[in-house]
Order: structure tokens, then C-alpha cells, then sequence
DNA sequence: CATGAATGAGTTTTCATTCAT
DNA sequence: CATGAATGAAAACTCATTCAT
């Protein structure tokens, strides 16, 4: 599945690469140039490409890159709270969305041709178990599915990223979905 | 406040542009080329800038038409049930909102960068009405307040637009919502 | 050689839009638009071009006239004191450059381009008249031709003009030229 | 002060571009296309604007380069006769003058808007201590300033510039400003 | 004659991508 | 592998000029 090992100094500027692009791209959009990335990574600009041939490439990775991350969070909690554990991930999915511009307009927007496909469906089962359980311990009414969630999941990420959602209004807009997730 | 009453074939043309820019921002966002708007018009790009000197300006007034059709729509339900009328409209408008993606856009991230916050304003005030109504028919609970509404009508819509929710999805999402506004 | 008598309303547009042209060029150079003067002169943009068929046309009047204007200034000078006359006029010439910005630019640079020539070898001949009377007089070297005349006239507009020359300047620099005319 | 030491091709082409410049330039004014600049230096457009970021950097990169140059010209007149360095230079620079067509506008008149204020400084300067030669030797006028000499510096090359002065005529019209200068 | 809308070539500028060093 | 210079296709916007109203 993955390619060559690497040579360190490779692997070291490919990270630097993916930090800089998720700065950059949270704060500009997916529109800002691949120029300030090479930049803020300290490489040059043909580094970049050989890295990521594609500027698409470089979104799909740092996509792929948080779902992994969110799917990681999920499954600690897998363990935690049924009750809560549900709306304690999409709480802290939403809070984090606005620091994650990019990540959420191609989540919403782009994901199949940014070709994220798979590591979307890992992150979409891992939080099938929070559901299921939550459901099981009567949290959440049991004719709720998962696509649902997904969807209000994602309308409230970029909701509270692009409309620049207080911290107040933030938390009456999930309120308001959750009661509606109750029984 | 209207300025001048234009001439006939200006008004045509000034027409045709307003309804080649809805079709061109709905298909690619709105960075799409002012050119192939003129094109799709079918007149020439300096046409296209002489009636909106700038690209904002194009965009501006598309948002600005959207948000005067949806405020009217909002008065029409003024005498309807108040226990539904709040419910429809929001049900319309993200089922609409594929149909408008660049102004969906820019409601949700650029409303006050494109100048149409008084349109905007308009529309929130209309809609509030609908709310208090429903809430002095018992229908939605007293506590959520206009920017709850508000928030989760541009998430659902934004959601409903980027992530392609087919018909069914967005019924049960919008679903959800509504239980968890309902007493 | 002049073309037809013109309506009355006509004549009023055509001199309502040098005037307009003499101000917007003065302010902005050559460069300035054509819109523009329309727009200050009151009429619409296919008045002016009805009158000057193109932009170098109109140009080209203004410059006439002023180059009218200063021929006959330099006529009424015809009978003032020879030893001083001369370089009254170059004095007020200069002085008046900073608010003739197109034309002196036109003066200088694109005369012949722009159609200019005779009337401005009627301005060169009145103003012979007043060099051979002042070398007449004992007041300018007999060796110097009305070409340097010119040229230093129209350089050190031109310098006025462009440099930015303040009122004390231009006195002190005129000085320099007419000391190196005088025996 | 210079900031990195440049790669040799692309030292070759910031060379090769700046003198199209200085050539085209010269030939349309200020006001000639970038394009054009581009096409006589070989390059593709984009190069252009990867050195000089804006047609005004363009525009100052060469009149610093002239700047600097005619400093070099006056620093080695430093040694020459005092009597005769300083009308010396004025008439070489005017001599100069129809080769750098929009170096001279831009001196004359975007001094400042263009950002070479420094090197006109420096020029200035310069100038300034074979002025101070001059008259010491008593070869020209103690009461003259150093701003009339600039002053009628840029007029003349100004006017040799746009007026296309002959060789003989700029020659007569310098030996009037001379003389004018002389006690 | 006047109006002002339409035209469309031209201008500056940006940026993803390629390739010589 | 890394560098960063070069490329060139857009894109937004301007303006002299034409022509239907």
C-alpha cells in the first residue's frame, strides 16, 4: 500500500510540506497558492511537486491526513460514556472545524474527487459504533441512521467555519440537533 | 431608489447576465469565469462590466435577487399556519439550495464582504416573524432564539448543496432539526 | 476650410467638451479616458465623437486653441516695451504651463503627430516678432535664432510643468535663461 | 543590500529584460505594454513579472540603473576641470536624452511615485559638489542654486527628449543657459 | 443630432506546473 | 533529491470606437 521508505530528509520535508498546507490552506481556503506553502515549509517550490504532483494531491492529503486523525479520536472513544460520547465527537468536530478550512470545504465539497473516498468511510464506521451504542444506551432514538449524522455532522462543521459562529451560538445551534437526536 | 429607468435592450441584456450568472456561479462556485458568463449570455465580457463594474458587483446582485424572491416567499407564508409556516420555509430553501451554489456561498461566508447585509437583514427580520408565531403556537420551543434558526438554515443548506444529499437524506437531517426545535 | 456653420446647440456641445477635454487632460495627462470628458462636459460619450472623430482629434483642438490663444496674446505685445516683452510672455507661458498638462505635453511631443503644425508656426512667427524687436532693442544677443527661443520655451514648460517647479523656482530658473539671452 | 548572488540564467534574463525595457521604453513611452518587453527580451510574460513584480518596479529598475549611471559619469568628472566639469555633464546628459525616452518622463515626473528617491538623491548630490567646483574656479555664478541647475537639467533633456531637438539646436539652446549661468 | 449600450482587443497580474541547474 | 527560474494559459478589468434607439 505505501510506496518507497522514504529517505529521512524526504519524510522530514514531506511532513513539513503537510504542516505548512494545513496552515495555509485553514487560513486562505483552498485557493491559496501552492507559493506560500513552499514558503511557510521552508522548501522550494518544485519540492512541493515532487512530493505532490498535483495541488489536489496536497488537499487529499492533508483530507486524509485529519480523517485519520478524527477517526483516531473516535476510537478512543469507544470506550467512553455511550450516553455521550456521540455528541461529545461532533461537539469537538465542529469546534475544531474553524480552524480547518480547507479540511471542511473539501470534506463537504470535494471528498469523492479529491478522492478521499476510503479514509471517509473509515472515519464514517467508526462513528457507526458511537451511534449504535448511543442508540443501545437510549441517547439517541433508534430510526436515526448514520447518514444522518454524517450529513449534520458536516452542514454544522462548515455552518460554524464559514458563517463564523460565535462560541454561544455554536453550542444552542448542536443543542438544538441533539434534542432532535433524543428520544 | 432605483436609478435610472434603463433602456429597453439594456434591461434585457442587464437580464439575461443576472440569469447567466445564477446558472454559471449554481454550477462552478463562484470563482467561475466572468467570461463564460458573457458567453452564456451571449454578449460581450465589456457588456458584462459595464452593468457590474466588478465581479463582487455580479455576485452581490444575484445574492441580493435570491434573498429579495426567498424574503417574499417568507411574507406569503405570513398568514399561514403558524405551527408549519416556519418549518416549510426552511424546508424550501435548502431544497432549493442545490439550485444556487454560489449563493449559498456567499450567504453563508461572504455576506458582508459582497455587500448584502440589508437584503440579509430583511430576510432574518421576515423569518423572525415566522418564528415568534410558531412559538405562540406551541410548535417550536420559546427559548431558541432567530440566530439558532438562522445558523442552522445556512448549515443545513450548505450541507444539503456540497455534500449532494439526495432527497430522502436531507428530509431526514432536516428531520432531526426540526424534533429538536419542537417542545 | 472651416466645415459648416454648426446648429446653435451643436456649437455649444462642441465647445462645452473642449473646455471639459482642456480640464480632464490638464488634471490627467493624455491618458486620461474619453468618458471622462463626456461625463464633465455633460453629454454623452457618442457626442464627443461625433465631434472628434477620434480621441488624437480632439486632442488636437485643444491644443489649437490654446496654441490660438497664446498667438494672440503675444499679438497684443505687438506694441509693449521690445526690450521686455519677450520674455513677459515666455514668464506668463511657463507660468501658465501647469495647468495646460495635455497640452504641453502635446506641444512638445507629438505636434506633428497630432496635427498641429500650422497653427503652431503661427505662434513661432508672431513670436519672431517679438525676438527681433527685442534684439532690436539691445535686449537679446543678436546670434540667437528663434529656435532656441522655442526650444527653451517649451523645455523649461514642460520642466514647470512636470518637475513641479515651485512659483520661486521657476522665477530663478527663467532668470538663468533670459541672463544667458541678454548681451 | 543586494539580496542573494541570482542564478546565472536568471541574471541573464533580468539583464536581457531590463534592456528591452530601456528599448521600448524609449521608443512608446511609459505607457507601452509589458508584453512588448517581454517579446524583445525573449522571454515569456511571466518572467517579466517574476523579477519586477509590477510594471513599476520595471519602470524603477531602469531609472535607478541611469541614476546610478549618471552618478558614475559625475563622481569621475570630480577630477576634471572645475571649470568646465559641470556644463560638461549637463550636456552629455542632454545628449543622452532621446535615448531614454520614459526615463526622463519618470525622473521628471513620477520621481517620487516611482520610489527613486534615493538615487535621485544621490544624483543630486553629485551634482551638487561640481556645482560648488564651478563656481569656486569662478566659472559659474555664486547666487546660483542647485535646484536651477537641476531644474534646467531635466528641462532641456526633457525638451531635447519630446521636441527632438537637432544636434545643433540643443547645442545652442544649452550655450543660452550657459551663458546664463556664467558670471 | 444626441444618447448611451455594446463591442472586443488589449493590459496587468496570478499561479499551477515543468525543467534546467 | 532539492532548487527556483521559466512558462503560458487564464482572469479581471479598461477604453476607444461603433451603432441601434
Amino acid at each position: 500500500m505505501s510506496s518507497k521508505p522514504l529517505r529521512a530528509d524526504a519524510r522530514r520535508n514531506r511532513d513539513r510540506i503537510l504542516a505548512a498546507a494545513e496552515e495555509v490552506f485553514a487560513r486562505h481556503g483552498a485557493s491559496a497558492s501552492t507559493e506560500e506553502v513552499a514558503a511557510i515549509a521552508g522548501v522550494a517550490i518544485g519540492t512541493v511537486f515532487r512530493h505532490f504532483p498535483t495541488k489536489q494531491d496536497l488537499l487529499a492529503a492533508i483530507v486524509k491526513e485529519l480523517l485519520a486523525r478524527l477517526t483516531a479520536e473516535v476510537a478512543e472513544l469507544a470506550s467512553a460514556d455511550p450516553a455521550t460520547a456521540l455528541f461529545d465527537f461532533v461537539e469537538r468536530v465542529v469546534e475544531q472545524a474553524a480552524e480547518k478550512r480547507a479540511v471542511v470545504e473539501l470534506l463537504a465539497a470535494d471528498g469523492v474527487r479529491v478522492g478521499v473516498a476510503d479514509p471517509l468511510r473509515g472515519l464514517a464506521d467508526a462513528l457507526g459504533v458511537l451511534l449504535s451504542r448511543a442508540q443501545q444506551a437510549g441517547a439517541v432514538r433508534a430510526e436515526i441512521r448514520l447518514d444522518e449524522v454524517l450529513a449534520l455532522l458536516t452542514a454544522t462543521a462548515q455552518g460554524a467555519l464559514h458563517g463564523g459562529w460565535s462560541e454561544d451560538l455554536r453550542r444552542r445551534a448542536l443543542a438544538v440537533v441533539f434534542a432532535g437526536m433524543r428520544p
